[in-house]
DNA sequence: AGCTGTCATTAGACCGGTCGTCTACGAACG
DNA sequence: CGTTCGTAGACGACCGGTCTAATGACAGCT
């Protein structure tokens, strides 16, 4: 009697349950199991979904990295705002996230990239594809701010963007190590400076 | 006949065996086993010298930044250079830690920052004081080089040490993410930019 | 020399948790 | 009515960190 879920709940409750333990945890300190008790889920059905526990993170960071995505186009690409708005408004997003008290901080790809890079193959592709998508995002934010006049492009907005995604999260582990948003206040200011705002 | 090893060499071959590992495959996926059998060391001993994998964890981090500040503070001292030349080579030789081309990467902050910080308060602090005695090298570095006129300081010193250490920082876990130096070189030109040089 | 007390070090048992497998049941739908 | 999809959870093999009991080396004393 169980009520008829409809097959993707389950599948996609486990997904974003891993999601906040693995943010809050990291990978190889949860097991299978914690996540699977956290969802009301039997260990049974887990291996019905997923093949293994690497699969898993696979998904898990995949669909983290999809969300993301979505949110990010649409924090830059609001009307009536130049680029150089929208991209401190990115930061500022980013920003309000780590803000969480506690310690979450919810963003995956800061803290499952260390750990994670040299674990496992297919986890560091899916990884790095999420976060060539990012920089290519701020690259073309870049590009917009300079041609609408916002910002004065000093130098390869390639690199400038490459460069900023890399202060931020830098500032994002800092923000973990330190339980303090200075970090991310230092970053939102050098933020600025590089983009001549 | 154990041919008196005089004690300390046992512990120092933990701490510093561990220190690889870690460095390596993280701090959670590693267990007491691999290190001890990797020394040669026998499970027994290891609750000798250490009470537990956490204060096991946090000597091996205490150890690396003992080593570290003790390094950086020697290239940050080369006699007849100024400031910015110094600053300069300190990143130099940051890139240069990296590029042990298999996975190394040798920054322990780096590898295990984020998935430390939430883990374990003792060695949290361990990092935070490690991570705040780096910056505030990086600060009189700063300074240093406004006074002996070779950067021209804009803005906070503070600001701009905090920056460009989580700068470095996200670089390379870029660089563990996708594998390249790219990163790291985005960061130099985007270090030369930030120090005005 | 022999005996003994003390201490550093080791051996190995212990229990709990890990991932992953496997069989059996139920519910849905043609 | 039977095949498929999903649930259920016991089970095995293994490995994790921890702890107690035994071992060894050595110093001092008689």
């Amino acid at each position: 009697m169980t009520t008829k879920r409809p097959d993707r709940d389950t599948r996609a409750d486990l997904l974003e349950t891993a999601e906040r333990i693995f943010a809050h945890k990291g990978y190889a300190a949860v097991g299978i199991n914690e996540v699977l008790s956290s969802v009301g889920v039997p260990k049974g059905s887990f291996y019905h979904y997923f093949t293994s526990k690497d699969a898993f993170g696979e998904a898990v960071i995949t669909r983290y990295f999809e969300q993301y995505l979505a949110d990010m186009d649409q924090i830059l690409s609001t009307p009536g705002q130049d680029w150089a708005t929208r991209l401190m408004a990115y930061f500022a997003s980013w920003r309000a996230s780590q803000s969480f008290g506690d310690c979450e901080g919810k963003c995956l790809a800061v803290k499952l990239g260390a750990e994670v890079a040299d674990l496992s193959e297919p986890m560091r592709l899916v990884l790095k594809a999420g976060t060539t998508e990012i920089v290519d995002r701020l690259e073309r934010a870049i590009i917009g701010a300079a041609n609408d006049g916002s910002s004065p492009l000093r130098g390869d907005a390639r690199v400038t963007a490459e460069a900023l995604y890399q202060l931020w999260m830098g500032a994002s582990v800092m923000a973990k190590i330190h339980r303090t948003l200075d970090s991310l206040d230092s970053a939102t200011v050098v933020t600025r400076q590089l983009l001549g705002i």
